[in-house]
DNA sequence: GCCCTGCTGATACCGAATATCATCATTGCG
DNA sequence: CGCAATGATGATATTCGGTATCAGCAGGGC
């Protein structure tokens, strides 16, 4: 049976103060990697982690008046492909952004507040490991999103 | 248990020939809701039917040089919009479409071959509605796409 | 402190997609 | 059947998100 826990990102909608501590710390896995730590890169890995929801590359443009749009693009694009910030697909199949926890999980996306939760230890990955082979298919990997309304915009 | 069922869209890799009857089916479909049967209309549903995998807005332009570029993309939105047409999220995130057969599923890509087979009768609903429930989160809808080889490009 | 090299950012560029709008064609109706 | 209303078309212009370019800057190893 899948047990579910939920991690929400804030308690409320809206950006919460960046914290130091995890920008340090994408900063300090970057760095083991080999990319610098450079002024311009914290201001994007701190507005991506100051954004209460899922966010678009413009937006974190927008953030950053002062960032090169090209830089933030750049910085955004490193975070995704060393997995610090992960896709997060809308129901309408806009693609937007989101830090990333880190492992495997998927997204709760509440269509009434926009704040996508994490939703981890949900074994689709068995069931569908299942289906796949019966249809001779060798899975490995899946993207899953969830759609809906997160508890507090259910009952408010 | 979930039970799995595979509908490969064709034999082979390439475009089949479309067929008539197809056609004639969702322009009846579309003609029930209001909406007229024009050459250009048939023909961008024909080559859509055509494509023997997930195919973008592009490709079916580049097959349909006589029909004007506006007319595809408005064409392909409509097919969408009216559930003839899915689309197919991609491993990298590019977005593809793909003819649907209707009814909820799910897609197997194959990431050798391109081509997309549909995964009928999955109950991912059910497990995701209690993990979902669990975490306080009224779902009520996802998206689901699968990741890997197909039996053809495993033992080719 | 110096130098190498990766990073930055202004700009130009590209491609996908949509808006515009005059013209055309489908279909309902007399 | 033929006409009028209106939805559809398509050439074009435009917008917009994202990337390539490249000279200058700055991080960090020495």
């Amino acid at each position: 049976m899948a047990v579910a826990s939920v991690v929400r990102h804030t308690g409320h909608n809206h950006p919460r103060p960046p914290s130091a501590a995890v920008v340090d710390d994408i900063v300090r896995r970057l760095s083991r990697q080999g990319y610098r730590d450079t002024e311009p890169r914290r201001l994007v890995i701190s507005a991506a982690a100051a954004q209460g929801r899922p966010f678009t590359a413009e937006e974190l443009c927008a953030a950053l008046p002062c960032v090169g749009r090209a830089t933030v693009y750049r910085g955004l694009r490193l975070l995704v492909e060393t997995n610090q910030v992960c896709r997060v697909l809308l129901e309408d199949g806009e693609m937007r952004y989101q830090l990333s926890r880190g492992g495997h999980h998927h997204h709760l996306l509440c269509g009434a507040c926009g704040i996508a939760s994490d939703l981890d230890d949900c074994d689709v990955e068995g069931m569908l490991q299942n289906a796949a082979r019966a249809a001779g298919f060798q899975m490995n990997g899946h993207w899953l999103e969830v759609y809906g309304r997160c508890g507090d915009c259910v009952r408010p």
